[in-house]
Formats: structure tokens, sequence, C-alpha cells
RNA sequence: GGGCGGUUAGCUCAGUGGUUAGAGCGCCUCGUUCACACCGAGGAGGCCGGAGGUUCAAAUCCUCCAUCGCCCACCA
């Protein structure tokens, strides 16, 4: 790396304002974000999920992003060719919407400009914002390889959507077909059915009377009595219907009824569909508005009445009403029907409408010509649904978490056909070219320019756009060049993994399964990773409206990315939401700050160490041969240990796990007990220094906390490049290094078990002191008995002596055969640390009955346990039924439990005497 | 109406069969010469929503209930 640390002493707090710019640009200069060829693995590859073009940074890219980039340095520092592809969405009735409401502001419409000059103006605007959202990301530290980034809108992605359309349109598979749909007023274009959100309401059931064929209005009589959330579309009912069973109407059924109002005669059916204890029983049917009412028409022979136009106001097939708003129309009908005397009832009701995503408006279904994706059904294995339903029920493509398999599968199991065509100026233009003299339809990849059938140039092309979500869904292969065979798609599709938020399961990772396999027989991908959503501290989605929002950007600008990146995906599992605040950030932001101190204290006490005792010493931390010192071999095991986790945590998707694992291995075993641990060994000089150990345990473990924190390890790596003799030949950068293996060598039970005990028996010490409020610089006494005298342990603790001495401020520490000290029992407190009793002579700091009462307690916790052991282990069915090395395990405690009773005992006998 | 998820320490959450259930934040006590006060040492605090069941063994698996949240769905 040609960059330099910042400074050449680390300062004592990590400042990340000054590192991240700098290592940031370093990476890119370097090229390290493109896919490096290796013939021993297949490619890793991941897909971003593309932001709208004109979008911001928001916690959940944050989140996506971090959880992404730490997937993909982890397998690029594996070894895998990695490719994580940026891209960005043209988001059309997003972006539309976005440039209408600036043209509302200053009183305009779209409609005043004209096509041309709208489409000419969200460039435009997409030329001010767009690629904001990137420069952003850019922050977060992603190593995407942004030479291939790729806009839905460039020349290769479009052309992959003409050719998806040309070919669906020859297999027959889009159709155009004049049906009921979602129509937005308000945006003035189709929905699809995802794109409607459905919001309780309260609202009213209007009971309206219906009379008989011959009888007149307003005439109390027979008739029939229908239920309404919406009177206003009573204006285009052609029909009435009642359920064939219901006793109620059977004498209705064939008659006819007059529409109030209207004034027309409308048929009264009888249609399984209507529920009897529902409202009145009878239904109205209005199959121009209403989907249930499409369909009962259909079977049913009724016209269809459009009594509501595009614009949301009534058309000339609603009478007097006719140009008046709908909804003023439902008050209006109101009054009249009331007038009319045939009004009934309303009862207040809630109940769910559809709104437009995008624009909040309430969602108009009304039947018009539209183009659909025939989808085929998931049982049926040659259909575009079908295939897309097994290859996840086949296994072919895993969802992390499980649970959302289920979810998938079922929305396939209930899906109906894609309505794609759009009636907005900014997106993808349909294919489709009509002939004004023969009516043929020509689908081209390239602008037609005459009717391939009859050659007539008098042609137009469809006005409507296709549904943004067609474009993405292509997008793992279309990003890749498909449908060319370029050097992109045959090596790295199929992708490995598609990481997004589980809310757009449906939207996106459902149609590329099903464009990506219908495109090119493949999967796009073996593994769907789903995160969750991030909230409010009080659990309440974030939203600019609700103004509960964090920029992601300003936290950086505080703490800093890794923090940022840290706080987002730890302490907390795959696919759940996250509640975040800012809290979470400091404390990731103190974690980062306390490897930083950590690092500086190993590159302090590599400088501090003299030329001539070190240099050979050093040269031998890379492979560590041969540790005599049992605290290098416990760090050592324990490192081993936490980064074999680490690795099977990331392969099953448990990035917090990983992280977790980290940073208990970090703050606790290396900075709290080794390093304290080893202070006294520097202080010492000598010839067997710590400073090996502890730079191959800090190196090491930077490589694999890396994927997660990029900056600060970076920074402290290139620190310890410098300063390091002999580490010139080290990988320019942390970010190609290879990430750690746990070496099952290395693994030491017993140096784990040894050091273990002195950490007990500090702590153990530790606790009395505080408890009797004993100085921290005034050292006690401490006898230390061990029942085995001549054995390893007696040798182990000598050795580690001066380490308990100076942790808990013991002096002198004595080590004594079991029992010999018992006299001096009487004077001050004992503490049970199996297999060891520590004696610390406290006489007059201690009260007697107090330190005998303690010891009771610790000997009635000490039975309870025991007592529950002996049961389970005296157990026969538990002998013959559990694991062996569980019965092992759990004969081992009650050893060491009646161990210990046995000490309590006799010390509490010593204390009575 | 169907489905899914949550319910674990004061708060936010980890923890899918096996020691005495963990973390962060907050709280209490003590402590700043020697990496870090963005710190250290010690501590308090939980019958893991309830009831049954399976099992040698349940926070963990099953059933039911309660409660909160989400998704899907054409009862107007």
């Amino acid at each position: 790396m040609t960059s330099n640390p910042s400074s050449t002493t680390m300062p004592s707090a990590y400042n990340p304002a000054d590192v991240e710019q700098r290592v940031y640009a370093d990476w890119v200069s370097k090229g390290y974000f493109a896919p490096t060829p290796n013939p021993d693995h297949d490619p890793f590859v991941i897909i971003m999920p593309p932001p709208n073009v004109t979008g911001e940074l928001h916690l959940g890219h944050a989140l996506e992003k971090a959880v992404e980039d730490s997937l993909v340095r982890w397998r690029r520092m594996l070894g895998f060719p990695t490719l994580w592809l940026p891209g960005t969405d043209h988001a059309g009735i997003a972006t539309q919407w976005a440039v209408e409401q600036q043209l509302a502001s200053q009183g305009r419409n779209r409609h005043e400009l004209g096509r041309e000059r709208f489409v000419e103006l969200v460039w435009e605007h997409v030329g001010k914002f767009g690629g904001v959202i990137h420069e952003q990301s850019r922050r977060l530290g992603i190593s995407a390889d942004w030479d291939r980034h790729k806009f839905t809108l460039d020349e290769g992605p479009s052309r992959a959507v003409r050719t998806t359309f040309a070919n669906l349109y020859k297999k027959g598979l889009i159709y155009r077909h004049e049906r009921i749909i979602n129509w937005c007023p308000r945006c003035a274009t189709a929905l699809s059915d995802l794109e409607v959100e459905y919001q309780d309401v309260q609202g009213a059931l209007y009971h309206i009377r219906y009379p008989l064929e011959g009888e007149s209005e307003g005439e109390s009589g027979r008739g029939i009595t229908v239920a309404t959330t919406r009177p206003e579309t009573m204006l285009g009912d052609t029909g009435v219907a009642v359920n064939p069973d219901d006793p109620r109407y059977s004498q209705f059924v064939g008659l006819r009824v007059l529409l109030p109002i209207m004034d027309r005669s409308i048929p009264v059916v009888a249609d399984e569909a209507i529920t009897q204890d529902f409202g009145t029983g009878a239904l109205k049917v209005t199959p121009g508005h209403d989907p249930v009412d499409f369909e009962i028409g259909q079977r049913h022979g009724l016209p269809i009445e459009t009594v509501i136009g595009l614009d949301g106001n009534m058309t000339a097939a609603a009478g007097k009403y006719a140009g008046k708003e709908r909804f003023q129309t439902r008050r209006e009908v109101v009054d009249e029907l009331g007038t009319l005397g045939l009004l009934e009832n309303i009862e207040d009701y809630s109940h769910s409408v559809g709104h437009c995503q995008r624009c909040n408006s309430v969602v108009e279904p009304l039947v018009s010509l539209q183009w659909f994706v025939s989808l085929g059904s998931h049982d049926q294995p040659d259909t575009i649904a079908g295939r897309a339903h097994a290859a996840v029920a086949g296994g072919e493509i895993t969802v992390v978490p499980e649970r959302f398999t289920r979810v998938y599968l079922n929305w396939l199991e209930n899906i109906r056909d894609w309505c794609i065509s759009r009636q907005l100026w900014w997106g993808h233009r349909i294919p489709v070219w009509y002939c004004d003299d023969c009516a043929h339809l020509t689908v081209s990849v390239e602008d037609a320019a005459a009717c391939e059938s009859c050659g007539s140039v008098e042609i137009r092309q469809d006005p409507d756009v296709l549904d943004t979500w067609f474009s993405s869904g292509l997008w793992p292969h279309s990003t890749l060049g498909w449908p060319d065979e370029s050097d992109d798609f045959k090596r790295f599709y199929p992708t490995a993994v598609l990481e997004t938020g589980y809310d757009i399961l449906f939207f996106w990772v459902a149609r590329m399964i099903m464009m990506g396999l219908e495109n090119t027989g493949q999967v796009p991908f073996r593994t769907v990773f789903l995160h969750g959503l991030v909230r409010d501290g009080s659990g309440a989605k974030m939203s600019k409206t609700r103004g509960n929002t964090m920029d992601p950007l300003g936290l950086i600008d505080r703490y800093g990315t890794d923090a940022l990146r840290f706080s987002l995906t730890t302490g907390t599992a795959p696919g759940n939401d996250l509640r975040f605040t800012e809290s979470r950030v400091e404390a990731a932001r103190n974690f980062a700050n306390k490897i930083w101190n950590a690092s500086r204290f190993v590159l302090t006490s590599l400088a501090n160490a003299t030329e001539a005792s070190n240099q050979s010493t050093l040269s031998g931390w890379r492979d560590l041969r041969d540790l005599s010192h049992r605290e290098d071999r416990w760090i050592v095991s324990r490192m081993d240990r936490v980064i074999g986790e680490v690795n099977r945590s990331m392969a099953s998707f448990e990035l917090g796990e990983a992280q977790q694992k980290l940073y208990d291995f970090i703050w606790n075993d290396f900075c709290d007990w080794y390093i304290e641990m080893v202070k006294i060994r520097l202080r010492q000089g000598g010839a067997d220094s710590p400073l090996p150990t502890l730079v191959h345990v800090l190196e090491r473990t930077l490589r694999a906390i890396h994927p997660f924190l990029p900056f600060i390890t970076e920074e402290i790596w290139q620190n310890l490049r410098e300063r390091l003799p002999g580490a010139e030949d080290l990988p320019e950068s942390i970010m190609i290094c290879p990430y750690p293996q746990d070496e099952g060598h290395r693994f030491d039970a017993e140096a784990e078990d040894q050091i273990g005990l002195v950490m007990r028996t500090v702590r153990a010490v530790r606790n009395t002191r505080a408890q009797l409020g004993i100085p921290v610089n005034q050292t006690l006494e401490a006898l230390v008995e061990i029942d085995d005298f001549q054995g390893d342990l007696q040798s182990a603790i000598e050795e580690e002596s001066q380490v308990v001495r100076a942790l808990c401020r013991v002096d002198p520490l004595r080590v004594v055969p079991g029992g010999s000290s018992a006299s001096d029992a009487r004077k001050g407190v004992t503490l049970v640390v199996n297999p060891l009793v520590v004696r610390l002579p406290l006489e007059g700091v201690v009260d007697l009955s107090e330190e005998s009462q303690r010891l009771r307690n610790e000997m009635d916790e000490c039975l309870r346990n025991l007592n529950r052991l002996e049961t389970l282990v005296s157990n026969p069915n538990f002998k013959a039924k559990a694991r062996p090395e569980v019965v092992q395990k759990e004969e081992g405690r009650l050893a060491e439990l009646q161990d210990r009773r046995q000490r309590l005992e006799e010390i509490l006998a010593q204390l009575a005497a």
C-alpha cells in the first residue's frame, strides 16, 4: 500500500475520519474489488439489489450492504474469485412520481409538457440525483466492483428486457387482454396486485333496497335489499346476486329488479360466491368495478358498465353524475337514495381498502386492456410458476432463514397472471408496434420501422412502459450480459447468493427466479438470504413521514463506518427485524476503540523492546513453533477455536454469531486476560518474550474480523506492516490476505484448563477483596493448597504464580500441600476454587461469623446442585440413553461437586473448632 | 379467514435438547503513573408469557391458551 497511516504514532483514540476516505480510495485504486481468477474455487457472486436511481441511502441500505460486504470480503479472503456487482434501478413509478410532485409544486403537470419533454425532465432529475446513493454507499466501505455497475435503462439491460418480451410473446406467454385490474387514478396507471397496499378504513355499510320491477321507487313493498361499502358503484350495477341455497331469496332468482336512480332493469342471479350471513345476503353486482363482481358477471353473462373513469371521475355511463368525482358521487348518491326512501340502513363498518403503494390514493378496480405474463400454475411443471416453485421446493435454491421457504411457496401457489403494462412515461417502452393498415402486432427487439406483416410504415408503438419489476426480474442475468453469451455471463451465472430484505421476496426475488429460469434455464442464485427491517427504538417502521429516520451518514460522521456496520449486524438473528438505537452504534464504536488500543499496546511494546533481545525471537511470530508459555498456548488455542466457530457461523449465514464470538474473544480473552498477563513478562524482559504470540494473535484476529470492520483493521494492519521488523513482505492490504482457519493441532485443552483455573482463582480473590473493601494497593498473603502436591498442577500454579500475584495483588503466594495450612484457616477467608483451596489470612479484617455464613451459603448451593446431579446420574435411563460424552461430562461434574462439598465440610469444621 | 414471527435481566436482544441461561445498554460499589474512562475490577438483577405433553434431560420439541406484531386473502 502506498498511502501511509496518518501519523507515525497511533492516537490514543481511533479516529475514523482520519482513515476511511484515504483507505477506501486506496482499495479502489488497487483494483481489489474486481474478481481475481482462481482455478481452485468456483466464483462467488452477489448481485447487489439495485436501489432506486434517485434514492438516498437509509439504514436499510446500510444494513444490506454491511451484510453483503461481510460475506463478500470473507469469500474473497478465502480465495474465491469474488464479484459483487452494483447497479441502479430506474424505478418507473417512483421516479416519475417524484418528478411529477416537483411539477405539481410549480402548478404544472406532465400532460402540459408532453411525453418527450417530460422524459427529458426525468433524465435531468436523474442526472442531478442519480448516483448520489452510490456515492453515499462508498462511505460504507463496500467492496463492490464499481466498474461493472449497471443501470436498468442501459443499453444491455434494456436489450435483455426487449428480448425477454419478444421471446415470451412468441411463446404465447405474454398476451394482451381486457380484464379488471387495479388502477391508480392519481398515477393514471395500472398496478399489479402486489403494488396495492390494503389499509383498514373506517367506512359504512349502506343497505339499499332495489324494488322489484313493476313497483315504483319509494313504494314500500317487495324488493331486495343489498349491502355495499361503495354506493357510487351502484350506477354501474348490472345484476343482483344471491346464494342459490338462501331460502329468503329463492323466489327472486330469475326475476328482475329496478336499479334506482338509473332506472334500469337488472336480473337477480344465483351464485355460490355469495355469503348468506354477510350484510343482507344479497350482493349488488358491478362487474366493471369489483373483481369478485367481474367474475360473477362473467359466469352469468352480465354486461360490464364502466361508470368510473381513468381519472377517478364518473363517466358518461353514470348518467347525471357524469364528470363528478367518485367520492363526491358517493355522498350524493347516498343523499339521493335517502330522498327516494331506498336507503334502509347505514352501519359503521371497518374494512380494508386498496391504496396505491406509491401515492397512497385509493385504488379503483376497473376494466381495461393490458399486457399480462402468463405464469401458469405451481403444479404444472412446464409453466413459469411451476418451475419457480420446483426450484425452491426441490432444494435447488435454499432460502435462509428457512421459514421464508413456505411463504414463497404459498405465494406461488396462489399466483395469478402478472399485469406488466404501466401507463407511465418513464421506463422500458413496450416493444410492440400496431399497424394502422392491417392491425398486425409487430413485436421486435430492435425498433420496428415497418409492419412485419404488410410492410406498412403506418405503425405506432404501444405507448405503455413495462412494470419496473419486469426489468429487475432479469437482473442477475441481464447485468452479466445476457442475452449475449458474454464472458461474465458464462463465468458468473448462476450467482451464489441473493441477499435482500424479506419485504421484497415476492416483488423481486420470486420474479428473478421465474425470469431467470425462463430465460437461462438455470436458477439465478443458489441461496436467498433475507434480512429484516430496521425499525426505530420503539419498534415502528422508519419513514420520512413519521420523522423517525436516522441518517447513516450522520452516524458514520459521529461514530465511524465500522461502528455503524457492526451495530447493524450484531445482536440480531437472520431475518429478524432490528430495533435500532444510537446506543448500539456507540457500543460498537467502543469496541473498535478497544481493538485500536490493544493494537496500540502491541505496537508500543514492539517499539519498547530492545533491539538485540527481540529481533531474533520476533521473526518467529508467523508460525509460532513450540510455544513454551502456558499463556501463549492458551490464547492461541482459544483463538483457533473461535476462528473455527467464526468460519462455521459465516458458512451458515450467522453473521451476528460470528461477530459476537470475535467480540468476546477480543475483549475478554485477549484484552482483559492475555494482555494483562503478558504485561508482567514484558516488564521483566527476558528471552521468552510474549511478543511473537502477541503479534501473531493480533494479526490473525485482525484478519478474522476484517470483513466486519474493514477500515480499522486495514489501518492497524498498515501500522503493523510498517513497524514490524521483517514484515515488508506481507500482502500490501489486509483485504487480500487469506482468511484465517482454525488449526486443530493447536487446540490445547490442558493450557485452557490450567489458565482457566488461574482465572477462576484471580476472580475469587478479587471478589473477596471487593466484598471486604480491601484497598487495591494493599497486598494480601495467600496460601494455595493442592492435594496432589507433586503433580502437574503444582508446577502449573507455581509457574503462573506471578500472574496470579499481579492480577489480584497477592504476595507472597505460597503453594502448599492440601490441608497443611488448615491452622491458618481460622484467621481468614478460605476460597474453594476446585481443585484448589485458597486461603487468605485476614485476621481482624474479616468477621469470622460472616465468613462461616458465607461458606454455609456456598455449601447450600453446592448441595442443591449435587442433589440434582445425583438424581440424574443415578437414573439408569440416563446412562442408557444419553450420549456417552454427556454422561461423562455430568459424571465429571458430579465428582467435582462431591470434592467441593468435602472441602467445604472440612473448612466449616475447622472454623467451628 | 389463512399463515408466519415475537413473548428470556429495568431496556434492546442472542441463545433449537445436556454444567449454575448470556451480551450490550442502564443501575450499585471501588479504581485514573505504566494500551484504552470510548476504560478497569467487583456486584445486584431472570421459576425463559401461561397450562398441559414428549423425553433420562426442555428456554429449546409437540398441543392448547393468552398477548403483541407482520404477511397473505375477492365476504360486498
